[in-house]
Formats: C-alpha cells, structure tokens, sequence
RNA sequence: GGCCGAGUGGCGGAAUUGGUAUACGCGUUCGACUUAAAAUCGAAUGGAGAAAUCCGUACGGGUUCAAGUCCCGUCUCGGCUACCA
C-alpha cells in the first residue's frame, strides 16, 4: 500500500519545472494566446499570506486549465516593491531598502516556487529596479510632453505621521490609507497627472468591459458625471461687467481640496468689478423654484457680496468653517450659514433672492455655489427650514432656457508626487529661475542615489533634499537641481501589464510587436483597487493609444475580483489579533501545496469573503487522498476498481455489503459519470466557479469508489484534477502513462436510457417512477404511467383537472 | 442619507435561472477494521411525528399548474459612497 506523501511528489515536480523552465512562453503565430496575471503583490516582510495563495491560485489554475486546451499561456509574475514599509522598514533597521526588497522578492520567489505556480520565472519584474523605473520615467516624460502631467501649487492632504502628501484615493474617511493617522491640508507645489481629460472615455467604455459590476459601478461613481448647467444669477444693485466665479475653466482646479482657505488678496476697488454669481446645477429646470442661493465658504468673491452690516458675522462663519476638519464636517450634517447680504435676481422669475452662505455647498465642485430650491432639493429644503426662506412647488421649464449645458466630475487630477526617498525619481529638474526641465531621454533612467538617512521631514521635501551632489545635473549645458519628490507607487504599477511582453527590452518600454500579440491581458485577477490603480492604468492605456503606442485602449478584458480570507471568527487576519494563517505552515504541517491550493478553492464562490475552517482543510487533504489511492492502490491495469481500497488488502473476495451484485449497464453508467464531470468542471471553470468544479471532481471520486473506476476514469480525474492539485495529478498522469491534454465531453452520454419521473399533485412531489427516456416523448403514456402508480392513484381518484408535462424536467404536474 | 449586494440545515455553501430545496465539504451519530487509538472504509444526518403525513430557503402579502428563484411591502446584515447641487 503506497502512502501519499505530498512533500515528496510536489519536490519532486517543482524540481522538474524549475529545471525545464516548464512554462517559459514564447510567441507563436498560430497558436491562440492567453495572458493572464495578478495584480502583482508588493513583497512584504512576513512573506505569502493567504489571500497572496488564493490570487495567485485562481490565476494558476486558469493558466493552466487554457495550457491544458492547447492555448499559448502566459503567466508572468512581478513585485511592486516601491513603497513605505520598506522605506519604513529601512529607517527602522538603518538597512537599504534595496537590500530589504531584494531580501523579500527573494523570499517570495521561493514561496511561489514552494506553491507550484506555473509561472514564467524569465518574465519577472521589480518596479524599484533602475532597469524598469527608468521607463516608468520615459512614461512620466511622454504625459509631461504632452501637458498631462503639471505642476500647481494647491492645498493637499498630508499625512503628518508619514510626512507625505495623499492622494484623494488614499484618503479614507479623513485617515492615511496606511498608517491610519488624520490627514490635515497643506498648501504645497505638486505634480499631476491629468486624468480628467480622458473622463468621459473612462467613463463610456466601463459598460463594455468583462469586469464584475461591482467595480464597474464603483468607477462610474467616483468619476461622477453629472450633465447640467451653469446659470448666471445678476447680483441686485451692484452694477459692474466682470463674473464672480471660480477663475476659468482650468481643470485642475478641481483638484482643489474642498476647504481650502484660499485668500485672494484682491484690493478693494475691484469689488465693484463683480456682479453675477454662477450656479451649476443638474436640474435647470427647476429654477422657477430657486428662492436663494448659496455660496461655499471658500468661494472667490464671497467678500464681494458682503455689506457692512453683515461683514463680521460672514467673515467669522468662514473662519470656523474653515477651521473644521473633513470629520468635523462630515459629523455635523446640521445645516449652517449665514446671510451675506447681497441678493441676486432669478432669471427667470425676476424675483430678488437673497445670498447664503454655507459650507454644504463645497468650494471644489461645479462652480462653488449653487442655486438653492427647496421644493426639490432635501438638503436646500433644510435650510430653507431652519432659515425661514420660501419654498414653492414651481413648475419646470426647458432645461436650456436660462443656462449654458455642462458637465463637471467628481473626479479630480491624480495627485503623483510624494515626498518620500523610497520611489521613482520624478525626471524633471529645475533651473536658476525655478522653471521645471523634463530630464533628456538619454540621462535616464534618474537613479535614486544610495543614501544613509532616510528619515522624512516637515520640510515638505524628501530625504533625497539631502543628497546634495545628486541634486546636480546639467542639461544642454545649463546646471540645474533635482525634483526631490519621487512619483506614486500608482505610475509604476500603470503599466507594469506591457512590461510584461517584452521584460528586457533595453530600448523601448514595450515592445510594439510583443505587445501586439500578448495584449491586452486576457484575465486579471485581485481583491484590491478597484478605483485606484484600475482607473489608472486604463488612463495610461487610453494616452499611449493615443500616442500610437498601443493598438488598443483598454488594457484588461476580464476581471477576476475575489473576496478575502478571514480568520476561522471571521474577523480579518492580523499580526495584532495572533489570528494569522500562514500558508507555509499549512504545507510543512503535512497537507502539501496541492491541498492548499484545492481548498482555497473549495472554500467558497470565489467573488465572497470566506473564513479559514482548518477541518476543512483536512477534508480536502482526504479527498487528494482518495485521489492518490485511486490511482496508486488499485488494480486498474487488470480489472476495474471494485468496491475500496480495502480491497488492497485483501478485502476483495468478500461480497459488497451493500448487497449489490452488479451494477447493471455498467459502461454506459462509467461513461456518463465521466463526461458529466468533464462538463461540469469544464464550464465551471470557464465560469470562475472554482467551488463547484472542486465539488464535482469530489462528487465522480465518491462514485469512482462506489461504483468501480477503469483507467479511462482514472486519467480523466487526473486531468481535470492538474489546474488545482498540479503535483498530485502529474504523478497520477505519469503513472497512468497519459499526457494532461484536457477531456471534452460528448452530451450524447450525458442522458441516460431510463429517468427518474417526477410525479406532482398540486405541485407537491407524491411519486417518482422510471420510466425509459423514449417514454418522455409520448405525454399521454408519461399521464397513464403516473396514474397506474398506487401513490399517484389515491390522489386522483376524482378525477384531474389539469395536467402538466415538462420534459427537459421530466416532472409531471397533476391539478386535482 | 444615497447607490449596490445578500439573507437557504449545527457550520461553509449547492440548486441546469420558474421545475425533485439542502449537491460537495465540515461537524455529529452508528457500524467495520484494530488489543486499543489514530488513519481508513461503510451507513445515517433539515424539523415534528410510531406512521401516513405535515412544516420548512429572514418576515408579511401577491403572480403561477409550479417560487429559494419573479412582483409589492417590512426587517436584518455586508460593501461602496458620503451635503457632489
């Protein structure tokens, strides 16, 4: 009797994959391709997690199941090392973070190598290698050549525990995505990426993707379109040409945070110079019903509108309204405002209405102030309330009666620059004057210099301020200094997918032909940013078509976003509640990699959050058991597997206790077994229901044990097995003698010759009868077949009403 | 507050999209093997009932021959978003 030892066979097989470079991919003109990957994890310290096995495994059993199908495959896999726990890391330990990423990618590999993911090791990329960040600058170039990537001096959030600046994505809830401090705004020159100009493609294209819903409601909610107008409201009794509003119709303004205490040190004389107020709204429409209008806190030519009367009360509400923190706001939903004052004349009614001021209108939306109607609106409807303004039922009028169309988004310029040490150097430098200069293509890439002190400070400049000879260059002649602010993370992860063709290609980022045939990406596969870095790299893709760079202008036709791993309570796994799952542990224990694998993928639909249950992973440890026995402890060569693998010892001239002679129609029933598995596992794949396919494989060994197995069932297992427990099914493969080229199955065994009907009363079931599958044809024998049944009988002795038959559910319906 | 999901045995979860509710796994119980235990194998396992039967997919209604699935209302939980005019 052979024991199945998983360390021993999976050793065995990484070995060999390792040393054939099993899943090198090459270009092949008449092969159909697949790409598919993860989103690419950043290497941290304490090594794979769970929820690291159960992204890379959904990729590697696609990859895989299309390998079997004949499809060229690639899988590469990659590290998104630049970041602030190594930087962090590194201040800590006074240790390169060079050296602490090279450490953990090592670390990794092995992990990876460990799981026996069919990856092409030659394809791996290192977002902090100067080979690859300097084409993540060549990208940074391009946007800056084409005015999509700007510098604007603004108020930004900063983290004051990591000395940084955020982007609006990395804020949550007021807090600093990764150490979880409270961001404050600080007013400081950064860099920009102009993602709003591509924002109606990035929203129009969303519908045709193959992505869950999910995201795609998610991305269609921060762009936030919202098609309206701009109403121009005169302001009573001031009387000069000039619009008070926010200044042009620069984009980047709306990158402007939302309190932002913006001061315009206008002179006096000016004032008279202001005499309407713009309003955007999205329900023109309604204006017979505006009966007063608001202004925001920050809003530009809120002093304009003051009189003497009222200038102490509206200055101090700006102050405290200023004053409040995000939280504060987001707290306090009272309304609140003041008067300021000045009127404006409805357009439409003529009427003279009054000018508030509130912070519920945000400064860095629309046009920093709306017209008010209560009648429609909730929160206008509140104030109205609790200031005692009036409230009419008005009727609507044509949308573009008073207003010009527009639209505005919620979306704002991505926020790119951080002042931190640990990133992508931005190519740019500065010179006497303070004008930026893009580094020349041929200086690139902008190696981060290897510094000692790392530590950031309050100074608004990264550690690399201190660096001072690197700070030097010379371009055409003329010596500049260094930007000291390093790029997001983001950048270099927007177009890591391309890299992936063409990984060592010293003179292109990409390569236009490799491109060409591997991309887009076919599948792609995480639990995580579904509005950051997804919305980025379809941004990036969008540019560098336009540029002529990519035939193609969205980068990832299928989505995969699956769910988290929980602790065993359910609660998320952390260092801090000891409730950590190690992957690693799991497998030394004894259970191997292909048990972890196969129940991270019997754990549950792959879409939801699922807690780790430790028994059940020992049920899945049985049934690769019984898969090995199958194969390694019975007879197949000689007779068909009968009865169990207790007949191994010596159990096999004992009659089966369950008193079965023979199984009638033996082949007929093994073949039917077979394809309906091979069906099911199939099109479940296809489906991404890892679940139910692990489920189906377990359902044909319970009848394999059953009912017999001959040696065509044992390798069609071990096929359909390979895509999740890839060590144990090769050595069942090469055992059985058979290659791994994946089953098709024929639907003409998958009906059987008799069918169990399914006799209702009253849509209640009373009876199921055989009955053969020819019969289902003939309705009126199907009926007299049923009534003949004794059960059936006693319910239909009055006679029946109605009668209905539904063949493809062989089940009968009798209305008594 | 807004939008979107979800609610099925003791537990994780299935259910050909309107057609046998609870596949598969865990757990539990019984049996076999064993001096014994583990492992393994076999059987049983929604609830009530001696049984025939009845009741069961969060709750209340409805449509239908037939509802976990569709419609209306209520409750609960989760996700995203947060005064976006």
């Amino acid at each position: 009797m052979d024991r199945y030892e998983p360390l021993k066979i999976e050793a065995k097989w990484q070995k060999i994959w390792d040393e054939t470079n099993a899943f090198k991919a090459t270009e092949k003109k008449d092969t159909p391709k697949l790409f598919i990957a993860e989103m690419f994890p950043y290497p941290s310290g304490a090594g794979l997690h769970v929820g690291h096995v159960r992204n890379f495994t959904i990729v590697d059993v696609l990859a895989r199941f299309y390998r079997q199908q004949g499809l060229n495959v690639m899988r590469p896999f990659g590290y998104d090392t630049f970041g602030l726990p190594a930087e962090n890391y590194a201040i800590k330990t006074s240790t390169a973070p060079q050296e602490i990423t090279k450490q953990n990618i090592d670390n990794f590999r092995k992990q990876a190598k460990r799981l026996g993911y069919a990856v092409d090791w030659s394809r791996e990329i290192n977002t902090s290698d100067p080979e690859y960040y300097k084409w993540t600058q060549w990208c940074f170039l391009q946007l800056y050549k084409k005015g999509l990537a700007y510098q604007k001096e603004s108020y930004q959030w900063w983290c004051p525990e990591d000395q940084t600046v955020l982007a609006n994505e990395q804020v949550e809830n007021g807090h600093c995505w990764r150490c979880g401090h409270e961001v404050e705004k600080k007013k400081m020159k950064q860099w920009f990426f102009k993602i709003t100009e591509y924002a109606d493609e990035l929203l129009d294209e969303i519908d045709s993707l193959d992505w869950p819903d999910k995201i795609k409601t998610m991305q269609k909610n921060w762009i936030g379109r919202s098609v309206g107008a701009e109403i121009d409201f005169k302001v009573a009794g001031i009387g000069s040409l000039e619009t008070v509003s926010r200044e042009g119709n620069d984009p980047s303004e709306a990158s402007e945070p939302r309190n932002d205490g913006r001061e315009r040190a206008r002179s006096r004389e000016n004032q008279s110079s202001y005499h309407s107020v713009k309003v955007f709204t999205t329900r023109p429409d309604t204006i017979l019903g505006a009966t007063f209008l608001v202004v925001a806190p920050e809003y530009p030519g809120l002093d304009y509108l003051i009189t003497d009367d009222t200038r102490d009360a509206v200055l101090d509400y700006k102050k405290s309204a200023l004053k409040k923190s995000e939280i504060e706001r987001q707290e306090n939903k009272e309304k609140t405002g003041v008067f300021t004052g000045s009127y404006a004349i409805n357009p439409a009614t003529k009427e003279k209405i009054p000018i508030y001021v509130a912070d519920y209108v945000l400064a860095g939306y629309g046009t920093g102030a709306i017209m008010a109607v209560p009648a429609y609106d909730d929160r206008d409807r509140e104030f109205a309330e609790k200031f005692n303004l009036p409230i009419i039922e008005a009727k609507l009028v044509d949308r573009d009666l008073y207003g010009t169309p527009k639209t505005t988004y919620k979306m704002r310029d991505w926020l790119i620059s951080r002042q931190r040490y640990w990133g992508c150097p931005i190519p740019i430098a500065y010179d006497k004057d303070g004008n930026p200069h893009p580094i020349p293509e041929d200086q690139l890439p902008v190696t981060l210099p290897e510094i000692k002190d790392f530590q950031p400070d309050k100074s608004g400049h990264s550690a690399l301020a201190k660096a001072k000879d690197w700070l030097k260059v010379t371009i055409d002649g003329e010596e500049m200094t260094r930007e000291t602010d390093t790029l997001d993370g983001y950048a270099c992860s927007s177009w890591y997918l391309w890299r992936y063709a063409s990984p060592h290609d010293k003179k292109h980022a990409w390569d236009e032909k490799a491109v060409k045939y591997w991309e887009p990406i076919d599948i792609y596969v995480g639990a995580d940013h579904a509005v950051a870095h997804l919305l980025y790299i379809r941004f990036w893709c969008k540019f560098f078509a336009d540029l002529g760079l990519l035939p193609f202008r969205e980068p990832i036709k299928k989505l995969i976003y699956h769910g988290y791993i929980n602790a065993p309570d359910g609660k998320k796994m952390s260092k801090s509640k000891g409730n950590v799952i190690d992957p690693l542990d799991v497998i030394n224990d004894g259970y191997g990699a292909d048990t972890l694998r196969t129940y991270e993928m019997f754990i549950g639909p792959v879409e939801l959050d699922a807690a780790w249950d430790p028994r059940s992973v020992g049920g899945v440890y049985r049934f690769l058991n019984r898969c090995y026995n199958l194969v390694f402890n019975s007879d197949f060569e000689n007779t068909s597997f009968e009865g169990n693998p207790q007949s191994l010892r010596g159990l096999s001239d004992e009659p089966r206790k369950d008193g079965r002679e023979e199984r009638p129609e033996k082949d007929g029933f093994s073949k039917s077994c077979r394809h309906k598995t091979i069906k099911k596992v199939t099109t479940d794949i296809y489906k991404s229901q890892f679940n139910t396919a692990v489920a189906a494989l377990m359902e044909y060994v319970n009848e394999l044990y059953k009912n017999g197995a001959e040696k065509e069932d044992l390798t069609t297992l071990a096929k359909l097995l390979k895509p999740f427990a890839p060590h144990l099914a090769s050595e069942m493969l090469e055992k059985l003698g058979a290659s791994d080229e994946w089953p098709t199955w024929d639907d003409k065994y998958l009906t059987a010759d008799t069918v169990e009907l399914i006799v209702q009363i009253n849509g209640k079931l009373r009876a199921k009868i055989a009955v053969s599958v020819d019969d289902l044809e003939d309705e009126a024998k199907i009926t007299s077949l049923a009534l003949s049944d004794e059960k059936v009988a006693k319910y239909t002795n009055s006679g029946i009403k109605k009668s209905i038959f539904v063949k493809k559910a062989h089940i009968l319906n009798l209305v008594v």
